[in-house]
DNA sequence: TTATCTTTGACCTTCTCTGACCTTTACTAA
DNA sequence: TTAGTAAAGGTCAGAGAAGGTCAAAGATAA
């Protein structure tokens, strides 16, 4: 069976899949106690599944009344547009930053799970090419290409 | 008389033909145990025997609740790309018959349009690629990986 | 005998989980 | 008001639990 750490994660994202809002509310000590572990792993739990490059956003207040907040984000296309479009203009798309976009790509249902996968692949195909200086430019060709392409057929 | 590789593999592949899934999860530690050796021999193992060439993939997760997943991929003789991989698996390949091993799977519709796009868009970018030894092996390379990746999430 | 395949073991990296200690906030008594 | 306190949540380093790597030694096959 899989780690406190993921059962965890199933739970809450169980629960943010549940309400309406794509939002909730816990207590931390409360979420350790239904687990039985120490607070501080809901905080582990937070930093590795709940991160900003997953699509969700963590916000919290310590004191009486504290809380921690989960929320699901949903991109809006103008953000995406944007921020590839920054991503291009940016002469050089380092490997990550390329792989960064197509996840992002992938979770707005852009493209498909085959076509990122495809993407992927080609990123890591690149890897045996020693010229780091002919890796970047190709990485970064491809990229832009692959993208044009895809909204000429229509995002 | 078989080497303990040899059994170690019947054993995996014993366990994954009796599995439902064609998919096992197992412990390093625990797998070394049944054998009685040391735990790096199960890594040779699934290196020597449970490549992707060969039909296989292999996951797994270090750390706590840790495990290595051992999947049977769908390389059976009727599969196109499975025959196609024997082809390229090994060799170079020139731009057009990249092309037309492209153009094939759209044909027989084991790749979308947008896909063929895309595994196309990859071949033009190769194009600034001085080097033609580099270029054609760079381009089996792709191609390669393509077929292993889509064979790997299966249709 | 040489080349290839197996096996081993020392050392490495990653992932989880815990506990001690820190900071912030709401509330309340002076 | 203000100072103090209790009740949250946050940080960080370290321990423990997997699995990974690599080179060298040991077998086997050609």
């Amino acid at each position: 069976m899989g780690s406190l750490a993921d059962s965890m994660e199933d739970y809450l994202k169980k629960l943010l899949s549940l309400s309406a809002s794509g939002c909730i509310d816990i207590k931390r000590k409360e979420l350790a106690g239904k687990f039985m572990c120490v607070p501080s792993q809901v905080n582990y739990v937070l930093e590795t599944r709940f991160t900003l490059e997953k699509g969700f956003s963590v916000e919290s207040k310590r004191g009486g009344k504290g809380f921690v907040r989960i929320r699901k984000l949903d991109l809006s296309a103008e953000n995406l547009l944007s921020m590839i479009l920054q991503d291009i203009m940016d002469a050089q798309m380092s490997e990550s930053s390329a792989r960064g976009m197509i996840h992002r790509l992938y979770e707005l249902k852009y493209i498909s799970f085959r076509e990122s996968r495809l993407m992927e692949t080609t990123l890591n195909s690149l890897q045996i090419v020693q010229d780091v200086t002919l890796r970047n430019s190709l990485t970064g060709l491809l990229l832009r290409d692959m993208l044009l392409m895809l909204i000429k057929y229509n995002f």
